[in-house]
DNA sequence: GCATGATCATGC
DNA sequence: GCATGATCATGC
């Protein structure tokens, strides 16, 4: 047999490679050739991972997976509510329950515990239709431990299943019984299938297994899911980011908002729902949130463009709002419009056509170079120098630069926040000149 | 038609 | 209550 390629002795060596399954099902990850269609248990994907991807052969007692390093290898499926956002697809099962013997047992040492302290959660994309070999996994593997605090929780909710089997009640548990730590159900459930013995009741009982429960597993995720919404294409995984997000465009471009909004069952509120497009935008990536979390975490500034059918956009482009009490003090570097202008930018751009149709035309990563990052440096400092001057009622207007401006940005006129002077003025941001954005999205 | 001023809906 | 992204409005 080949020399493994991690560590079974260490915890963060078995995550180090696990992470090779991160975007790409089993069988994309190992050759299953003669393999898969052999299989008896199909339906036990953690037994397949931990066998033709680890190589490993878990111990036949009671001790975790890679004992050495005490780790617990769990699969567990994920699936996506309505908002978008990933969810347990059920519980984590984690282990049988031993009637016969939980009664002896102490929390202290407890066999559970023992098995699942240190857990390696890998997280797969639920599809009915494929076999288990094909489900995705769609984040990174998870180191897990339970926290503290949780960990009370879990010792009050194992004692409460405990006490219910010493009063010879263990064909009554249910997973109500307890908040995180539940008894769930395990076995066929025919009428065929034999009822456990047990200790304190002649009574047989229904199979159970200790489980986390579905809310508990979701808390986990949201923890842990710097989720990829455009992950779950393998294609895009494979391609990268870039490619991924124009791959999620692709239906849409050319079409009108009407049929966008049609298709997405998504539509315009009012003539002033200024952010419908925004919106939109969020809908066609597949989300009725505002963040997408790969562009946060790959620090991507979404921006929606409209274009005048000889290809102006509509509108110049706004950022936050600085206040003139904080720009006095703050280095270029520091400040926001810095920040955000070193992003890279993904630009969602509508079109009107000839006939007044506002078509989604195309979109585009962009990065703003260097030398117009210097105007705007410029466009910043004399911005600063303005209002430590007591003059910051004449800030840089539009046609000042080729590149950005200041200008108002409130909830209307009477929207003021005080110069280090004392003045109240309207909020102001810094905008990009939307003659300047024309010439770059021509390149 | 452009530059500049003013404002809106949303979500936290 | 307020920041944000975005759009609307107006005067020259």
């Amino acid at each position: 047999m080949a020399q493994l390629q991690y560590d079974p002795t260490s915890a963060d060596s078995i995550l180090e490679y696990a992470k090779k399954l991160s975007g790409k099902s089993l069988s994309q990850a190992v050759d299953l050739t003669g393999v898969a269609e052999n299989l008896k248990h199909k339906g036990d994907l953690g037994t397949m991972v931990e066998r033709y991807f680890f190589e490993h052969t878990p111990p036949n007692n009671h001790d975790p997976d890679f004992a050495e390093a005490g780790v617990e290898l769990k699969t567990t499926g994920v699936k996506k509510n309505s908002d978008g956002e990933y969810k347990a697809k059920e519980r984590l099962v984690l282990t049988l329950i031993n009637y016969m013997t939980l009664v002896d047992e102490d929390w202290a040492g407890n066999s559970l515990m023992n098995k699942c302290r240190l857990m390696l959660l890998l997280f797969y994309y639920y599809e009915q239709a494929l076999p288990v070999y094909d489900r995705k996994f769609v984040f990174d593997p998870l180191l897990w431990s339970f926290p503290e605090a949780d960990l009370k929780i879990i010792e009050q909710d194992w004692k409460t299943i405990q006490n219910k089997v010493n009063d010879g009640l263990a064909h009554e548990l249910s997973e109500g019984d307890t908040f995180y730590l539940g008894a769930c159900r395990k076995g066929s459930g025919g009428p065929k299938e034999p009822l456990k013995q047990q200790p304190r009741s002649p009574i047989g009982a229904k199979a159970r297994a200790f489980s986390l429960k579905p809310s508990y597993i979701n808390t986990i995720l949201s923890a842990h899911a710097t989720e990829a919404l455009l992950l779950d294409n393998e294609q895009k995984v494979e391609a990268g980011l870039d490619v991924a997000t124009f791959e999620k465009f692709k239906p849409y471009i050319g079409l009108t908002v009407d049929e966008i909004s049609d298709m997405l069952d998504f539509h315009k509120q009012g003539k002033n729902d200024k952010g419908f497009y925004r919106s939109l935008t969020m809908r066609m990536l597949g989300t009725k949130k505002k963040v997408i979390p790969e562009f946060e975490k790959a620090g991507v500034e979404l921006k929606t463009i409209r274009l005048t059918t000889k290809g102006m956009p509509k509108e110049d482009m706004s950022f936050p709002i600085f206040r003139y009490t904080d720009i006095v003090d703050e280095e270029w570097e520091d400040s926001t419009f810095f920040n955000k202008i070193e992003q890279k930018f993904f630009f969602v751009i509508f079109k009107y056509d000839d006939n007044g149709e506002l078509r989604l035309h195309k979109v585009m990563y962009w990065n703003m170079p260097y030398e117009d990052r210097e105007e705007a440096h410029r466009v910043w400092e004399k911005t600063k120098s303005q209002v430590i001057a007591d003059k910051a009622e004449f800030l840089p207007k539009s046609s000042e630069s080729p590149v950005a401006h200041v200008r108002p940005k409130g909830k209307n006129k009477e929207d003021k926040i005080p110069t280090p002077s004392g003045k109240m003025l309207t909020k102001k941001c810094f905008w990009l000149n939307k003659k300047y954005l024309a010439q770059q999205l021509k390149k």
